[in-house]
DNA sequence: ACCTGAACACCGTTCAAGT
DNA sequence: ACCTGAACACCGTTCAAGT
């Protein structure tokens, strides 16, 4: 059998969702292909340049379709941020170690761009000072991030039999979100000279 | 030469300062003692443990003195949750890749606790809602292992004659927390019944 | 209490060579 | 263009045995 790029892609997120992101190595991906490990270096430079096209992919899937080009998402800015963060974190939820594969690979800034892009053009439409704009984005994502992996590693240990924790964790999302929505509109009303608290 | 767990903790932490995480394994460890590297499970139940030792000794090393049981910081709440950040920020930045590893540890919930018990502490002070305050905490830590972990990954790769970085991400991190604190602000001065963003 | 020595079951990556 | 086969330099962990 021969294989396309996107084929690999497509079994590595299987694979992931299977068996985990611990169990995701070049050598089972190769078993589980049929293949030598050494011919998946026909299609991905190394494992890292891999695991960011899979999370490229998981994100494309967790994406409403929409025309591209258009706004993303409809309505005020803060109604498009909560979209934009809300879809990001199902689309991680929606495979095993989703949220630590995503997260590694965007702390390393190998891709997965589009949701901070996502961000700031909502974010183009509050009234938050346009040097203030870059951290929102970043902060939005660092809790999105840093909530799901919390989420999804405890619903995960706990899923032998565990209940009722996905409406918990999922209000508390909204909640901390709601937080840090607040605090950029507290800043997009009233702007300030001095935005640092002291040390 | 027969080591305590509180020898190996500390050499384990210069080769993280020296090599890096990657870097960091039970061979090179061993080695690195004149040791082999079984005997190290003589310390440790496993890796994970050793890990979450070295997290728990950085975050020690990174926390001010002050008498044991006392407020850890004077002030009011928000200025008492900067200080707390910052500190842990710092405890982090101070060793290489001390971000990525003590996020990973508390991520698995396996110690470091101290700073999630601090701010806890410092936010009964406000006058945000009881019920509130756990996803506050968990906000604000999201906030500073995500930025201190990017800020860091930055900072070594351009580690090469990069300059002007340190003075811009500081006062970045102190934007971003600002942000955070104003949302817990106007939650603690306007109590809502419907907190949450609608999605 | 602390360590050795040997083994088990794995890794990512490279590279000449094949079709 | 895609893959094989073999090799290199590693991993974490276990366990009987030693002092």
């Amino acid at each position: 059998m021969r294989y396309h790029r996107t084929d690999v892609v497509e079994r590595a997120i299987e694979v992931l969702d299977t068996y985990g992101l611990a169990d995701l190595s070049m050598r089972r991906l190769g078993q589980e292909l049929g293949v030598q490990p050494s011919a998946l270096y026909h299609h991905f430079a190394n494992k890292q340049s891999l695991l960011a096209a899979i999370a490229d992919e998981i994100l494309r899937r967790g994406t409403r379709p929409g025309a591209p080009g258009a706004p993303l998402a409809e309505g005020a800015w803060d109604e498009r941020c909560a979209t934009i963060c809300h879809d990001l974190r199902d689309a991680m939820l929606a495979y095993r170690d989703g949220a630590e594969l995503v997260g590694t690979v965007m702390a390393f800034g190998l891709g997965a761009t589009q949701p901070y892009d996502e961000l700031a053009a909502a974010l183009a439409g509050s009234g938050l000072p346009e040097e203030l704009r870059p951290i929102a984005v970043r902060t939005l994502l660092h809790f999105v991030l840093g909530h799901t992996l919390d989420e999804q590693t405890h619903l995960q240990a706990g899923s032998a039999g565990a209940i009722g924790d996905g409406p918990r964790e999922g209000s508390d999302f909204g909640v901390g979100l709601g937080l840090i929505l607040d605090g950029i509109r507290s800043r997009s009303e009233h702007p300030r000279t001095t935005p640092a608290p002291p040390r």
